[in-house]
DNA sequence: GTGGTCTAGACCACC
DNA sequence: GTGGTCTAGACCACG
């Protein structure tokens, strides 16, 4: 596993780590029926309290991305990878959304949003090229 | 005033009221000079806590929207106008950042981002239109 | 507040509680935009760890039960009598349909098991009339 | 054997194949002083751990359903019929108090339990008639 | 070893 | 005062 949390980050810790996991079902990177580290051994690694990261699991599994077996572990649900793909999109959508309110609301036109939003995602563009 | 205050919104109540007089500044619904309503008459109107109405007062007064005339209450700056504007384009900025950053930490291109937003520019233009 | 807990009941704490307010409200005993009793309070009531009530409320904000509003303390949602009175009768349902596979498969035939059901209806009737 | 083990079930597995081979029993699928399957061969054979078929068998043991015959295994008690028809009338019925005792405290009439209850018979009656 | 639950106590932002 | 989050440590059933 190769997740980085930010606990100065505003949003909760326990959200990063889920939000990581359904994206990361949403890509591929971990498959149905896979098993995820264990509680313990993700709380280790990521030097947080287990009890953080049976937040973050508790919460996939209400949402249906996690599965428990018993005495095994977690592993990702078969329905798993559909939600998360939809669900990824919708929320991003949403999100989208919300900023274009608020900008309307503010009094821009829709070029200068537009234009705006361009802006900055080059700006993240260029950032994320040199962080990785 | 004929704000709308939503105490379940999640954004605190002090922060919607300083935005939204932020707002009406920069869009020139509160000119410079005005005075505006006071902590007490604010607060009964919106039916909310007066400490709440004067943590955001105080708020604007720190960031320079507001100046306190004594024995007349608080007023808009003059200088408001212009810094009201520069924020609210740089705290759009902002929230448009952290979409960026969220939709390409998800694994999704700059162009299906961009293409996306302006999905969701397009949405929001018809709605506003119907309902303005 | 005159709720009933039982820590030795198999069934965990938090959900108890969940259930309760759950059933509260689908009674008409508790109303939308009413305040229920703050995590702090009915822990002391119930003489348990505030942390297992925040975990009941937590569970019920995410079924949309409970709504959050910012200093003053969680309220029914305005939606949440039509889910709950729905979701109840779904619930008895599907745990119905649970006990009545289990006899089909161990070999009772479809009047058996309605016999065997009346009696134990009779019976808690009787106990419940005399424990109330 | 031809049984059906699902480790994402929320019962336990010992539990599962316990009742299984109860109602097997009841049934006369399992006759009396017939040899079960050795923990090793059950354990391939449902690909689980031994440990698990260990401990079912030793709780069959303790109900009085299997006995040990040294050097040969385990084998189905003789007077376990009797029991295993007992015990499977008695648990149907503990769970029907449980699922009877949770309508009554959400408010539900006796009448409206049975009637509920019995359209739930009819419709697992149907959905098993099409299925076997 | 695994997850699930509960307790105890701390800090934060908000009203 | 309110809820939200995190840490620390305990006990349980299960494989």
């Amino acid at each position: 596993m190769f997740w980085h949390i930010d606990p100065a980050n505003g949003v909760a810790v326990y959200e990063q780590i889920a939000r990581q996991i359904k994206y990361a079902v949403a890509e591929g990177t971990l498959l149905p029926s896979e098993l995820i580290p264990s509680v313990r051994e993700l709380a280790r690694e990521l030097a947080i309290n287990p009890n953080t990261v049976a937040r973050a699991y508790g919460q996939l599994q209400t949402d249906g991305v996690l599965v428990s077996i018993r005495g095994m572990g977690l592993a990702i649900a078969e329905q798993a990878v559909r939600a998360c793909r939809d669900a990824r999109r919708e929320l991003l959508a949403e999100r989208m959304r919300q900023v274009v309110s608020e900008a309307l609301r503010s009094g821009l036109t829709a070029s200068e949003i537009e234009k705006l939003f361009q802006q900055q995602l080059r700006k993240m563009e260029r950032t994320t090229e040199k962080g990785s």
